[in-house]
RNA sequence: UGGGCUAUCGCCAAGGGGUAAGGCACAGGACUUUGACUCCUGCAUUCGUUGGUUCAAAUCCAACUAGCCCAGCCA
């Protein structure tokens, strides 16, 4: 219901476009990574954006790992990727895909164009193979072997599958127009000698297609109607439709081109991460300050959270950049009502209730949502002696300011009015501990409307709180100066990540990694699914909440 | 200086001849057992620039300008 007021975007209007003209009864998409690296934000764009169109439109989704690469191309990638996809949510059902098993048929193919006079064999080296291909503004000039028989091209490329050449030694080229504006079509190299051993093929082959060769080849075998990749393949798509058409293929695959998922002020580049890796300014490609799937995990994202992202984000030709407060919006809508609220002291100081009585304990209801029912209620240990946030107290209170301060009265979260009757300080001038006293009149839940307060704080019961370590993010680059610098380096945040020694309501120590929760004022945390021991949790912060009022320092 | 693509608010982004949707961000205000949430209100006389066609142009035409991508036997 939604949807009705939310226009198509591009790749919509054309998928109804061909679904009217009859082009294909049902769609068919794919996710076709490399194995060769990790997963990150852009690639979930990447992901749903698929996967989404399938789910639409009643088709399919594929999964495909292109892997016809054994140069770079790794098994531990692979299963990474496949967690990380369905952990998004993109269901590829039975339809797990790999170049590789392609490859009987890609060398068909290849034999296809051949017969056909639309491959050749060439001699040249890789320099000469550059040099023959002209420039962006000079055309290039045939290769010497353009013109040798089928006969010889067949025999030719039968020996460089049977591993008589070394490495460099000879490839196959498609017979286009050396002369064309487009680098792609002139006369490109569609395979290629590597004696490697593959992932998955082991030693079976020692000749591999190119991406450009691959890839519609792929499609059209898996049925793919749809091969909707990134803006800088459009250059490849002549070459593509070329490979299509040359090879007959009945339903010929569509590439539709959209433009990457940037983000403000993050760190995506592989060499950069690395560098951040080995500086120790980050613990691994999965720091929760990165925003690789996996990373974005650890800190608490959801995939609910990340498919708003990228549904809010749309989908274009444009070159964007989309501003990071966007996926923290996202985070902060997608926890709000699912998950329960809990008081936790980041930066404790000690509250003594002067009149409460010594050594008496009582427990406290709490709803663990107030808007979500559903969630249930929680039972708080109360008593004489407290932790509440530094924060809360000021000696002398800025304008404005709601919490406590000396003779000014607050309500203890889920508890009771407390006035401030005095403080102690150490030779510092350190605030150690705050004096108040409480109204028993005042309980929460006991309907009293005698008189009200302005501020509310959140607090744990000293005797029982879990002492905890909690980790604060912020942003790993320094907003105003940008990511990198001229001279390749970046402008790291020293305050990036800021440990706190904080206490828990005693409930929290049963949180499982991953659990999230929102700590009353302070945002919402996730247990760390790494390093969380037994005892008390480690939380991460995944998002603070929006403030109106800033403390002055 | 070759080819391909793009240009609408601080950031995304609709709109494709009939007089600028929406979201994020931001700023006010209301409410509040979280200074959160929620709820109101405000936020592009103007669509890269300049001309042209038209009663009417962000939308059509022309010429500019700026940005991104392409010269891997990577994907």
């Amino acid at each position: 219901m939604e949807n009705e007021t939310v226009s198509k975007n591009f790749i919509e209007q054309i998928i109804d476009n061909d679904l009217e003209e009859g082009k294909y009864e049902t769609i068919c998409t794919r996710f076709p990574p490399e194995p060769n690296g990790y997963l990150h934000i852009g690639h979930a764009k990447s992901i749903l954006l698929n996967y989404g169109m399938a789910q639409k439109y009643n088709g399919r989704f594929n999964m495909r790992f292109d892997d016809t690469n054994p140069t770079k191309e790794k098994v531990e990638f692979v299963e990474s990727i496949k967690a990380d996809v369905a952990w998004l949510g993109a269901d590829w059902e039975d339809r797990l895909f790999f170049a590789s098993d392609y490859f009987e048929q890609m060398y068909e193919a290849a034999v296809k164009l051949i017969k056909k006079g639309k491959a050749f064999v060439c001699d040249l080296t890789a320099d000469q193979i550059r040099e023959y291909r002209g420039t962006l503004t000079e055309p290039g000039k045939n290769s010497p072997y353009r013109d040798r028989s089928v006969e010889e091209n067949l025999r030719l490329f039968e020996e460089m599958k049977a591993g008589k050449y070394a490495d460099g030694e000879k490839v196959l080229r498609a017979k286009i127009d050396m002369a064309s504006p487009n680098i792609n079509m002139r006369d490109p190299v569609i395979y290629r000698v590597a004696h490697m051993s593959h992932h998955r093929t082991g030693d079976t082959w020692c000749i591999y297609p190119m991406y450009d060769f691959a890839h519609p080849i792929e499609d059209a075998i898996e049925g793919v109607t749809h091969s909707l990749c990134t803006l800088e393949f459009e250059d490849h798509r002549p070459l593509y439709d070329w490979v299509v058409r040359e090879l007959e293929y009945p339903r010929p695959p569509k590439q539709i081109e959209f433009a990457k998922l940037y983000l403000t002020n993050v760190v995506t580049g592989k060499r950069y991460i690395k560098k951040l890796v080995e500086e120790g300014i980050v613990d691994g490609w999965d720091d929760p300050r990165l925003v690789s799937i996996a990373a974005l995990r650890r800190r608490g994202f959801t995939p609910e959270s990340i498919k708003m992202f990228v549904d809010l984000c749309g989908v274009a030709k444009a070159n964007s950049s989309v501003d990071y407060a966007m996926l923290e919006y996202c985070i902060r809508e997608d926890l709000k009502l699912k998950r329960s609220r809990m008081m936790a002291v980041l930066d404790p100081v000690k509250l003594v209730i002067d009149n409460y009585p010594e050594g008496q304990v009582e427990y406290l209801e709490a709803d663990n949502n107030l808007e979500n029912e559903a969630l249930g209620k929680r039972m708080v240990p109360f008593g004489r002696e407290l932790y509440i946030e530094r924060e809360d107290f000021m000696e002398v209170p800025p304008k404005k300011y709601k919490r406590l301060y000396p003779d000014n009265e607050v309500r203890l979260m889920n508890a009771y009015f407390v006035k401030c009757v005095g403080f102690e300080k150490d030779e510092d001038g350190k605030i150690t501990t705050i004096h108040c006293t409480y109204d028993p009149e005042t309980k929460c839940g006991t309907g009293f409307t005698g008189r009200k307060v302005k501020g509310t704080i959140h607090w744990v019961y000293a005797p029982t709180a879990v002492p905890c370590e909690v980790r604060l993010y912020e942003n790993l680059i320094d907003e105003e100066k940008g990511v990198y610098n001229e001279d390749g380096s970046m402008n790291i945040n020293p305050n990036s990540l800021t440990v706190c020694q904080a206490y828990l309501e005693p409930a929290l120590k049963e949180a499982k990694p991953l659990e999230s929760f929102q700590f009353v004022r302070n945002g919402y945390f996730c247990v760390d699914c790494k390093d969380s021991k037994e005892g008390a949790p480690v939380f991460n912060r995944i998002v603070s909440l929006k403030s109106s009022f800033k403390l002055p320092k």
